[in-house]
Parts: structure tokens; sequence; C-alpha cells
DNA sequence: GACAACCTGACC
DNA sequence: GGTCAGGTTGTC
């Protein structure tokens, strides 16, 4: 499930509720799921309070004093804050309670992982480490740079976290139709004119995705367990066959760089 | 680069 | 029965 500005709305949403909460127990019924193990991460999190939380690339962090909370949704993976009288979602695989209220994690998929890490050893985290720069934090001019030394094909290269935290499938897909660039198409080929196209658009698609709360597709829902709304503004993601919005040429879904992919053939070049 | 792996589905 | 699935990692 989760890219980013369904993480970031997962962070928002529990900002609201969760700060200043104490852990009091922890209830791990999946324990793949914690690292390195059940016994540290419950030792880790008792009795600890949560601060307020922050996001990098699709990483949630939930700051517990002198250590913090990750976690990584990968697919599947729901966060919820749960009143003392709500039900936890199907599929909850571990539990945090806080004096009443809960804070379930539930994973269909049982993909996502969750981990607390001291705060000094957080920039050294292997899921962050390696993070490239947010779309937000980019000029045109630097991403033209980015792109143009790479001989990869745009679709590949969106999604490498390396390169850019935080886009995933369909936001790739998103951006690339918006922008008018094939997803085949060899990043150094790009000019300076398409690279700064490329990166407003992707800026002005997650900004309206969170805008919107993210994209329901499946499963995902925010951190009060309501799901998104902009999955309806999707143009060619799921849309195969579909006429393109522009030119009505019917959607081409097939698979580059391993993944499915959603494009107009005449639109993107 | 391609592919399998990790899981549990939904849908045709 | 087959295909596909908001992700990442490890292997040829």
């Amino acid at each position: 499930m989760p890219e980013l500005p369904e993480v970031e709305t997962i962070r928002r949403t529990l900002a609201r509720c969760l700060p200043g909460k104490k852990i009091e127990d922890v209830e791990v019924r999946l324990p793949k799921l914690v690292r390195p193990d059940v016994a540290t991460f419950v030792e880790n999190a008792r009795g600890r309070v949560f601060g307020e939380p922050q996001r990098k690339g699709k990483v949630l962090i939930l700051p517990l004093g002198e250590s913090s909370l990750l976690v990584h949704f990968r697919l599947t993976g729901q966060l919820v804050f749960l009143s003392p009288e709500s039900s936890e979602p199907a599929y909850t695989h571990l539990v945090f309670a806080l004096n009443g209220a809960r804070l379930a994690y539930a994973d269909l998929r049982q993909f996502g992982w969750l981990e607390i890490v001291r705060n000094e050893d957080l920039a050294e985290h292997p899921s962050l480490v390696s993070l490239g720069p947010e779309p937000f934090d980019l000029e045109a001019e630097e991403f033209y740079v980015m792109l143009t030394s790479r001989r990869r094909r745009l679709k590949a290269l969106l999604l490498d976290q390396q390169f850019l935290a935080g886009l995933g499938n369909i936001y790739v897909d998103e951006s690339l139709f918006r922008a008018r660039l094939h997803p085949e198409r060899e990043a150094a080929t790009l000019s300076f004119e398409e690279a700064r196209r490329l990166l407003r658009v992707v800026q002005d698609v997650l900004r309206e995705a969170i805008a919107t709360g993210g994209s329901s597709v499946r499963n995902y829902v925010d951190g009060e367990g309501r799901e998104g709304r902009f999955q309806e503004r999707h143009l060619v993601y799921q849309h195969r066959e579909r006429p393109c919005p522009r030119c009505k040429t019917p959607i081409v879904y097939k698979q580059v760089a391993g993944r499915g992919t959603y494009f107009c053939p005449r639109c993107q070049r």
C-alpha cells in the first residue's frame, strides 16, 4: 500500500491523537513482523511515551523519547489508533495498549515491519541511510543532473528509493502520464525542459494526493481507519484499455522494470 | 536487467 | 485454474 502520500496522511492523522500517549503494554501476535526479536521490541517499547510523528520517504518514524519506532507498511500494512470502544481491523498482528486507547498494526500480506531504534542510530539505519532526496526538496537544475547522469529507464529510476524517496507504482505512473513521458524512456535523454516538467508534476501529484488523503486502491486506510480519495483522480493507474483522458487512445498495460505499468502510447514519449 | 521470494487474498 | 496486487531484497 502506502507510498509517500499515504504514509504522510497516516503521519498527520496520528499526530492528532498519539503524542503524549504512554505504551502500557505491547501484544505481538506475529513475531516475524518485529525486529530484531519480540523480547527486545517489547522491552524497548514498554513505558515509553509517543512524541510528534515524523516521516522519511515511505518510512513512518514515531519518536519514543530517546529512541524511535520505525514502521514500514510495504504493501498492505495499516496503523490505526483505536478509541476504547472501537474494534481492531482485520489481520491485526500487533497492539500497543495506551491506557484505554490502542494502536493496532494490521497487515494482510505480512510484508511490513516495525523496529525500535535509538535516535543516535537513526541516521545509520539501513532503511534510511541510503534514501534519495524527497521530491519537495529538489530544484529543477539538480533533478536534471540526477536524471541525465543515469542510463536507466524512467520507470525503474523513479521507483528506486535511493534515487528519489517516496514514489511507488501508482505515483510514478500518474506522474509520467501528466509529464507526457514514456516509462521506458532512458533518463539520460531528457531535456532540461522535460526534467523540469517531470519534477513539477511529481510535486503536484504528491501534493494533491496528500490533500485528498492518499489512494485507497485496495486496503489502505489512514491512522484513524478512513480511506483516501485520490484514486478517484487517477488518470491511468488501473485504467487498462480505457481511453486516454487527453487523446482517447486506449491506455496500455505492460510490465516495465518488473512492475505493472499503465501509460498512453501516444501522449507519452 | 530479469526473477523469485516473502504472504493472503480478489477477481476472471 | 490463471492473473494481479501501493514494496523491497537477494540471486543469477
